[in-house]
DNA sequence: CTGAAAGCGCTAACAT
DNA sequence: ATGTTAGCGCTTTCAG
């Protein structure tokens, strides 16, 4: 490994200078300066990287926290955060805290050693509200932590209204809602969209709790089905609980939409890609994740922010699973 | 920040027994141990990460480096590596490529820079054989690299194989294949399967590329469809390609498997969801991750490995998109 | 403009 | 058994 001294010693000058060009700080004559950069060439010298954050208590990585990998909101997510973190030159770490809060406090200490620069936090079901009081900047993205770190969601109780006044207008008179896990602010806020709209309509609705898990979505509501029959429209607190239901449905021999309609929540591609394809209120994930991204950077930098809390607006997206006009798209 | 000599004053100890205590390492008195524990505690001391790699050159993280964070292959695969990892005391860092060469090469070079003690390289589309001579300990999972990097597959042709087969039992006549990226060996392996199967049988054929991507899976299939609209089999190379065929049979008004039987390739959880459910071929993807982080941990930790090629078998999964036996499962 | 030297926090000879 | 000290590779005063 070839270290900034080989560099000064090949250039006849001191390793000072060679910093000095390195981080385009302080003067440097111009011949010392093609000196310098002449043996880096020729050396092929990197500056290491750990050796600088032990000195500045800074790496450039930022640490994208995760509760599910394997739900494809946040992939897509993380996309859009690693798209804008690199343009700024930062490399982003993704961690899957696997639901698991141990593993999110793991998480969360790895990266504060490491020196992480900023943390992005997203929703955890079994969100923690003592998130460490300080060391480095945080944003909390489709997750309310608390009132002094900074914000990114989307309209989560205004979406549920959309999805739940769709599904009135498109001829529902028995709704259930498979909420989001107990305790999670933004599965509340969907489930008190959800309330609004029914309870001012003359339609029956039913609230059952379901997670963001295929399997445990799909016994759910079949269960549900089994105790209230006659239920004609879902609005699930995600994609990927409305694939379960769809399925549950398919299986007891009820079709979507002529039996059942369904009205998603999240907006991943995958609601596409099912048959029927699914109806959902679209969050502007990678809006969501951008946004995040900037916050946390301009935290990082110091850089003056406009607002703490930042709510992006969600969509009805109309698609096969409902009756609705426009389910022609 | 409380450093190593804090710990030491508070204890009455030098740095020295602090760090003998902390690694286990060297003669230590009871109660200097005890002391300095005490003293740990008390301050709740937590050694720096990043000053330890810079001494030692290692992290206890490993790299993994993915081309599709979005395709839902490479969550699975992350998690299994995640899992096995973490048991070990490693971390692992995610990277996302996004099927770019130069991402891929930035995240290879910013890992090495943090001193990751391994790297596991999953396929990439754009695959660059001259993937760094040396350094840290690698292998290649999903993906074939070269002959000195230990590798991780599944047995891609007999998968194709088995599938091809399949669909000539169930009675199709001509059928597709919708191969992956050229230039991708385990592409072309799957492609090799077909085609040995479909040369000994009295079926015709067609092979055209498709990538791991839904949309233009749809768009090409479509496109096929048109071109050979007797076509009553497909053979996709991956899950993800099967569902954009089966939107694209679904939008042509045809039905599945009455008019066209698919075979996916993959197993992700996902083809279970789509209705109908999807027909495929089941890498034993946790298991891969598995192996290949356990593999990748002897490596660094320079303990023997028994063999250097592994080859973990395939599954046909029988399901609802194609009519052979079991399709009722 | 440039260099010597101290130090980021930790580990490991080498003494004692 | 324990302490002193020299680094790991880099940055930054502080002199000159």
């Amino acid at each position: 490994m070839t270290t900034i001294r080989d560099v000064a010693k090949h250039a006849q000058v001191s390793v000072a200078t060679v910093s000095r060009v390195l981080n385009q700080k302080g003067y440097v004559s111009k011949k010392a300066e093609e000196a310098v950069m002449a043996a880096i060439k020729e050396l092929d010298f990197r500056p290491n990287a750990v050796a600088r954050t032990l000195y500045n208590k800074s790496s450039r990585m930022i640490g994208l926290i995760v509760p599910d990998i394997t739900n494809p909101f946040f992939p897509e997510l993380a996309r859009a955060v690693e798209d804008i973190a690199l343009t700024y030159g930062y490399t982003v770490v993704l961690c899957n805290a696997d639901e698991d809060i141990k593993k999110e406090r793991n998480y969360l200490d790895v990266l504060k050693q490491k020196y992480v620069d900023g943390i992005i936090l997203t929703n955890n079901q079994l969100s923690f509200s003592e998130v460490d009081e300080a060391g480095v900047p945080m944003v909390a993205l489709d997750r309310v932590i608390a009132d002094h770190i900074p914000t990114v969601v989307s309209t989560n109780k205004i979406g549920a209204e959309m999805a739940t006044k769709h599904l009135v207008e498109s001829g529902c008179k028995f709704i259930a809602h498979l909420r989001g896990p107990k305790g999670l602010p933004t599965a509340d806020q969907r489930l008190e969209g959800f309330r609004n709209v029914v309870e001012q309509s003359a339609v029956a609705s039913v609230v059952v709790e379901a997670d963001f898990h295929y399997e445990r979505s799909e016994l759910v509501t079949e269960e549900l089905l089994k105790q209230h029959p006659s239920i004609d429209g879902i609005f699930a607190s995600s994609d990927v609980t409305a694939a379960g239901a769809l399925k549950a449905i398919s299986k007891m021999g009820k079709r979507v939409p002529e039996d059942i309609q369904i009205v998603g929540f999240d907006g991943i591609p995958f609601g596409e890609m099912l048959v029927p394809s699914l109806t959902t209120i679209a969050q502007p994930i990678y809006q969501m994740g951008a946004t995040a991204a900037r916050l946390l950077i301009k935290l990082i930098e110091k850089k003056p922010i406009e607002g703490s809390y930042f709510e992006l607006s969600t969509d009805l997206i109309i698609r096969e699973t409902t009756k609705g006009e426009g389910a022609a798209k």
